[in-house]
DNA sequence: AGAGACTACCTTTTT
DNA sequence: GGTAGTCTCT
């Protein structure tokens, strides 16, 4: 059948493979997303299996969405019931909403995304008197969410302390379990752990989703945790169709728990397990594929396969060194251009190990007038405004959730002070009441608060009772999020302000109804709109039809690229410097380096700068090229850099410092990259050819731009076209002449700055 | 007592 | 470049 004619051999046997538990060993481009959905499409094509009775489990949403379309297109007639595709989250979630019950949990918790959990942690440092530094919130955070995963309680984890500072932070994770609790809340730790508590303790539930589920798969399963393993096999507990795709190479999410065991011990685990390797690359070119490989091999740690292809060598692998990181990201923007003006459909991503990064590349390729798409940083659910108003939503959901009440309390402000709020908190601990009756309470007995505050109080009170009874109603979410950014004054204060930020954060809030809007429209009630706000992340953004993406390494993985350019490969940077220190966070970070190189196809570049700003603030400082070039063997290499620098010998041994440069791993007696000296020789290899250095578009000083001729476009409130984004609206105007830059409107798009000389705008 | 200006400190990666 | 926390003015 047609089904398995396009696949290699062990491909094909993955395909066919139906009952007992399989381990899929998937190189990077070998195939893997088309075995699982071929897989999927056979079992209800050939061997009739019900749809229904397929459950894969994903990595991000987005993912699950790709593959059920690529699901549908194999199967040549409209699937009646659809396969179960989600996130190991998103399943969690659903199962708590349904069966939470059965072992007592609540149906109508909320889900307390970082955000909160940050909130929650630091009042409760505040309220141990603990410092703020020594008890990093986000440190702290971590340290729980380790322990969760690693199954230990409060108590236990206490026990095995050593210090006092871990017996503090044993007892901020008893505290902060305890205020999930009073929030009707659980964090995203929770929902693995609640869930496999369910199926634990519930064996009516267990059986149930056992028969319900027949047939389970897992993608990226090198990431998935310790929880995830357990509620795993408790779903497999009958069956054990269990099929698992994964790549060590690929395991990149160790910091969040994710378990390099689950892939070693599956076959311990699953003794009938048949393991299935895919090493024929089908992605890349020789070249990629070969230095990618070459760094990976200085790794430890792995089961060693060995990827192969049939593709031709391709061009080398450009090697960029910039003097600043501004010229790094200007050489990124200079070539995207030239390629993108032989190639527009190319598909390019300029890739980078911290977020912090995108700022220059994003600068760079405005000035180059080309469209592009961040990943990641601030996505749309995290904006302030949108978060304000989703608190509002929670809350009237769940009025037990004090955190997402501090949020909003005094936003938009309505005179309800930090002191009394501290006095609400402070009574609403001693009372063991959540901070909404708190203020009940006090309203009541009017305890030790001004008239003044006891008046805004009163007001807000009411406020939150009738949002209260509208979701009681139940009124539909769209029309719940119109009513509190109407009743809470909210747009009120942002058309005050008239700025254009204000401007930018009305649409957003217009964008947050579209979204409710759709939500409703989907049947999805006000419970079901925060959970997929909160379970949503960046990387479903991911919009493959703008050219160039930026995003971090780690939101990369699972995507490809024509070209990817792999940028700041630098000691301290890639390899972070929270990492070098252990063996095994520096094998993680190679890892991530394997991944980034590995999304290109057809070129890719690495690139760094020998001097580099810590932050936006003024000292650049010297930077020492990343132990993973040197990995790469020479002979892959074409150096692009501006013939003018004399490479290697300033730059690498400038500002070298025994410290800032760690050593090779001693332990194991064999370094594992080269030392300073064999790099600093690496890039003193003469007679390469360079190409003619470019010069980026100029920017003239303000005073030069002489004639002030406004270009009619360029006024605040015109309506203009793009090619790309469609009708909108002009804010702001920046510059003069040439370098008049826009920032303008587009309805489902957002705000977009743009070089109007550049941007090839009509008027609309 | 609250609101707005100012300043130190910061940044890994994310379901 | 951004934010959370502190200081100062109303």
């Amino acid at each position: 059948m047609s089904l398995l004619a396009e696949l290699n051999p062990q491909q094909r046997a993955a395909v066919e493979h139906v009952e007992g538990p399989l381990l899929i060993l998937a190189g990077a481009g070998s195939g893997k997303t088309r075995v699982i959905t071929h897989r999927i499409a056979h079992l209800i094509a050939h061997y009739r299996i019900p749809a229904s009775s397929i459950l894969a489990m994903t990595f991000t949403n987005k993912a699950a969405e790709e593959m059920q379309s690529r699901v549908a297109s194999l199967l040549s007639y409209e699937a009646y019931a659809q396969p179960q595709l989600s996130t190991f989250h998103s399943f969690c979630v659903r199962s708590l909403r349904r069966d939470y019950p059965a072992i007592g949990g609540k149906r109508d918790f909320v889900i307390y995304a970082d955000d909160e959990q940050l909130r929650l942690i630091k009042t409760l440092v505040k309220s141990l008197g603990l410092d703020d530094k020594s008890f990093a919130p986000r440190q702290v955070l971590s340290k729980i969410s380790g322990a969760k995963n690693r199954g230990l309680s409060p108590r236990q984890y206490l026990a095995m302390a050593s210090d006092p500072k871990h017996e503090r932070i044993a007892m901020l994770y008893e505290r902060y379990q305890n205020g999930l609790r009073l929030a009707n809340a659980l964090d995203f730790d929770d929902l693995l752990l609640e869930t496999e508590r369910l199926l634990r303790q519930s064996p009516e539930v267990a059986e149930r989703y056992n028969q319900r589920y027949p047939y389970i798969m897992i993608d990226e399963y090198q990431d998935t945790n310790r929880p995830q393993y357990e509620l795993m096999r408790l779903l497999t507990s009958k069956t054990q169709n269990l099929c698992v795709v994964g790549d060590e190479d690929q395991s990149i999410y160790s910091w969040r728990g994710a378990d390099i065991r689950n892939i070693l011990d599956f076959e311990r685990d699953y003794p009938s397990t048949r393991v299935i390797r895919l090493e024929q690359n089908y992605r890349s070119t020789k070249n990629i594929l070969e230095a990618a490989s070459s760094v990976v091999a200085n790794n430890v740690e792995r089961k060693g396969k060995v990827l192969w292809t049939q593709a031709e060598a391709g061009p080398k692998v450009g090697y960029y060194l910039a003097p600043e990181a501004e010229g790094e990201a200007l050489f990124a923007a200079e070539t995207i251009r030239a390629s993108l003006a032989a190639n527009p459909s190319r598909s390019i991503a300029i890739l980078y190990r911290t977020n912090a990064q995108s700022r220059l590349f994003e600068e760079a390729l405005r000035r180059y007038g080309l469209a592009y798409r961040v990943i990641g940083g601030f996505s749309f659910y995290e904006r302030a405004e949108v978060r304000d108003i989703l608190a509002y939503l929670r809350v009237a959901a769940n009025p037990a959730d004090s955190i997402g009440l501090l949020r909003i309390i005094n936003t938009p402000t309505r005179g309800i002070g930090k002191s009394t709020v501290d006095s609400l908190e402070h009574f609403a601990l001693e009372q063991n009441l959540s901070l909404l009756q708190a203020i009940e309470r006090g309203l009541e007995r009017t305890a030790g608060l001004t008239p003044r505050a006891l008046q805004s109080l009163a007001e807000f009170y009411k406020l939150m009772a009738e949002l209260r009874t509208l979701a009681l109603v139940p009124t539909p979410v769209d029309e719940m999020v119109k009513r509190i950014i109407e009743r809470t004054g909210y747009a009120k204060m942002l058309q005050a302000e008239a700025t254009p930020e204000a401007e930018g954060r009305l649409e957003n809030l217009n964008e947050l109804i579209n979204a409710a809007t759709d939500a409703a429209a989907r049947g999805e009630d006000i419970a079901g709109f925060l959970d997929h706000a909160a379970l949503i992340s960046d990387q479903d953004d991911y919009d493959p039809t703008a050219a160039v993406q930026l995003m971090s390494l780690h939101a990369a993985k699972g995507l490809e690229f024509a070209t990817v350019f792999l940028a700041g490969l630098e000691e301290g940077l890639f390899p972070h410097s929270r990492t070098s220190q252990s063996p095994n966070e520096l094998e993680e970070e190679r890892r991530l380096c394997y991944v980034g190189m590995t999304r290109a196809r057809q070129q890719l570049y690495l690139t760094h700068a020998a001097r580099r700003r810590r932050y936006a603030g003024q000292a650049s400082e010297p930077s020492l090229p990343s132990r993973f070039l040197s990995e790469v063997p020479q002979a892959l290499l074409q150096d692009l850099s501006p013939a003018a620098a004399p490479l290697g010998r300033r730059y690498v041994t400038e500002g070298y410092n025994q410290d800032e440069c760690p050593k090779p791993f001693a332990a194991s007696g064999r370094p594992t990259y080269n030392s300073v000296e064999s790099i600093h020789q690496f890039f003193q290899r003469p007679g390469t050819q360079r190409p003619p250095a470019f010069d980026p578009p100029a920017v003239p000083p303000r005073a030069a731009a002489g004639s002030n001729v406004k270009l009619p476009l360029s006024r605040t409130g015109a309506r203009v076209r793009h090619a790309k984004f469609g009708v909108g609206t002009v804010l702001r105007v920046e510059g003069e002449g040439d370098q008049t830059k826009l920032t303008i409107s587009f309805p489902g798009y957002g705000l977009k700055k743009l070089v109007e000389k550049m941007a090839g705008l009509q008027p609309a």
